[in-house]
RNA sequence: GGUCCGGUAGCUCAGCUGGAUAGAGCAUCAGAUUUCUAAUCUGACGGUCAUAGGUUCGAAUCCUAUCCGGAUCACCA
């Protein structure tokens, strides 16, 4: 039970004991005592003088004097304005530690039973994986895992898109001045390899576009006569016919692409439970759009194109159906909706997607609920801003983007380097040396992106990132590996790691370190209610930090009393298993030696 | 123009189911080391929480309007 629950229902009955009336819920508040005050647990006693009828001190007073006859557990109350602050035993707080301790699982929830599905990635086959995929994969990678470690049952999905004109445009490219080259020949990753001819193309249509508006033909004429430009559209369309040698370049194209990704998300460490392929798929959902048209919900036009009207919602029309009667993007996500819910029986779908899209996930709902679908409301797009960098935007059209490998490669030899600067990889094989850097480069990648709420556009700045000091990943590692190495050292010199203690000797530091392991399962519960792995980050952040100063004020290995000397190891144990569950849910791996 | 999102210290970000004097890190300055791992710690400096109203015992947090920034409003995905 957390302390908030045992606090509001001692207050309840406290309240129905002095004023004969039951307080409802909402008029308990009980929060965390600011620090300048003294005090474990504060209750706000504003919301009960209706009930109290006195002034807030009195209140407050009467309160906490008939808590603390009650309640054992209560060491001393004070009554500041309307806020009475509750301070706990030692031996309270040393017995939430035990409990903590003892509990394997301690903060994980078990079987609530909701089945979810997340989608994250959905990466184009065109081109490599760039620094918004990165936000993106690393977003929903933690959010799985965090939603399964409040209990639920995730499903990760991917859906690939591998198909369209961008794709033909790669094709093509690749066709007329490829030579044949293939990763194997030329050593080069599929992704990359296949992104440079998407670049290719683009460079031979401009040139000849140019060159027909040389000519003195008008710009938008001359767009639609660019001969490659053409010849894609050919392309597609043989594509679309399934013609063998199309299909043949196609596929080898796109297993190129797939190998390189691969690799990429194994360095970043994600991974997905199934993965879609928009050629499969592509054309789900028009039979939605015909049963809609049936009910009325959808309008045809006269071109033949097929629409629904959102004026009466406050947005567009938009279409569902071109009108040579082909499906667009929105109406193949409304088939692969309607199929993962009747496939998986899930109750929530959650869609890691850039927040460019917020438009068309609010049109998606909509037209789900138009159609009779008491689902749709269980859709939640999981919006994420841009990443920017300090020299300006990174959109792919504007030539600066960064890309996801090379980004991962710098990272880790910056760790690298300035590890070997600082002396700490001395003691390490070159296997742990190289083990060891991995872990940190991407760390510091990983929470730099992760520590930011998903909504905001976030600023990367790769100098900051790679800073080891502060608010970083590095440094919670760090921290991490410093409590192993003293615990490995206890180890040494034989002291026996206690799974419970008796230990009612504990100050100030230690109290508030077990305060934070004390909350780990409500700040998980509330990052996965609110999608939100940078309140799980910050946590980690929040008790590393605290454990630093407290390691730096206590010198635990040479403390004299035996006993107090195997309570903070304990502590010590118990801190580094609430950094290493913290950053596991992010998917940062932490080092037990550094 | 319509819709959505954001605006908190010089910079990067927390805090937002309304609670006490708004917090971290970076940067700057001043300190701490016979290390249990200094990738650390302590202190100082730094704020009209974009602006103006409103709601109430109380607002960074909720409501309204305005300003600034971003996204979006394709027979693209």
């Amino acid at each position: 039970m957390t302390i908030e629950k045992f606090m509001s229902a001692a207050v309840k009955s406290a309240v129905k004991q002095l004023y004969g009336m039951d307080a409802a819920d909402e008029q308990i508040q009980i929060q965390l005592t600011n620090k300048e005050f003294a005090g474990d647990y504060t209750l706000v006693v504003f919301p009960l003088l209706k009930i109290s009828r006195k002034s807030p001190e009195a209140t407050a007073n009467e309160i906490g004097e008939r808590l603390k006859s009650l309640h054992a557990e209560i060491k001393s109350y004070n009554a500041i304005k309307g806020f009475l602050n509750i301070k706990f035993t030692a031996e309270f707080w040393v017995q939430r530690l035990n409990a903590a301790v003892k509990n394997e699982n301690f903060g994980l929830s078990h079987g609530k039973g909701k089945k979810l599905m997340i989608e994250y990635s959905s990466p184009n086959t065109n081109k490599p994986l760039h620094l918004g995929h990165i936000r993106n994969n690393l977003l929903g990678y933690a959010v799985a895992n965090i939603l399964e470690a409040d209990g639920n049952d995730v499903v990760k999905v991917n859906l690939v898109n591998d198909r369209g004109v961008h794709i033909c445009k790669s094709m093509l490219a690749w066709q007329k001045f490829g030579n044949g080259e293939t990763p194997e020949s030329s050593g080069k990753k599929g992704d990359h390899l296949v992104g440079e001819y998407y670049v290719r193309y683009d460079k031979e249509y401009k040139k000849q576009l140019a060159e027909i508006i040389a000519t003195g033909i008008d710009e938008n004429e001359a767009k639609s006569k660019v001969q490659i430009q053409l010849e894609v559209q050919e392309m597609l369309r043989k594509w679309e016919a399934q013609n063998p040698e199309i299909i043949a370049l196609w596929k080898k194209m796109n297993s190129w692409v797939y190998d390189g990704f691969n690799k990429t998300y194994n360095d970043l460490g994600v991974s997905f439970d199934k993965i879609y392929y928009e050629s499969q798929t592509y054309l789900l959902g028009k039979s939605l759009v015909y049963e809609g048209l049936k009910k009325g919900v959808f309008f045809r036009k006269d071109d033949g194109s097929v629409w629904v009207d959102l004026t009466t919602d406050g947005l567009d029309q938009k279409l569902l159906l071109r009108s040579d009667d082909t499906s667009v993007y929105i109406t193949q996500d409304l088939g692969t909706a309607q199929q993962r819910v009747a496939e998986y029986n899930i109750d929530q779908m959650i869609y890691v997607v850039g927040n460019e899209q917020n438009y068309h996930f609010q049109v998606l709902k909509l037209i789900l609920k138009k159609l009779g679908f008491d689902w749709a409301n269980s859709i939640h797009h999981l919006s994420y801003g841009m990443v920017e960098l300090p020299e300006g935007k990174m959109k792919s059209r504007e030539g600066t983007v960064v890309d996801a490998d090379d980004l991962i490669e710098e990272m880790i030899s910056t760790a690298q380097k300035m590890s070997k600067q600082l002396g700490k990889l001395d003691k390490l094989n070159a296997e742990e040396e190289n083990r060891v850097c991995r872990m940190v480069g991407l760390g510091a990648l990983k929470y730099f992106i992760l520590k930011v709420d998903p909504q905001k556009t976030m600023l990367f700045d790769p100098k900051e990132s790679i800073d080891f000091n502060g608010n970083t990943g590095p440094f919670i590692q760090y921290t991490h590996a410093r409590i192993k190495s003293v615990l490995h050292k206890a180890n040494e010199l034989q002291a026996q790691i206690p799974q419970t203690s008796a230990c009612a000797d504990i100050n100030e530091k230690e109290i508030s370190l077990i305060k934070l392991i004390d909350i780990f399962p409500e700040t998980l519960a509330s990052a996965a209610k609110e999608f939100s792995p940078s309140t799980i980050a910050n946590y980690a952040y929040d008790i590393a930090k605290e454990y630093n100063q407290y390691y730096h004020e206590y010198q635990i290995l040479r403390e004299e009393n035996e006993e107090i000397k195997l309570f903070r190891l304990m502590l010590s144990q118990k801190v580094a298993d609430m950094i290493k569950k913290s950053m596991k849910l992010l998917g940062i791996d932490v080092p037990d030696r550094m």
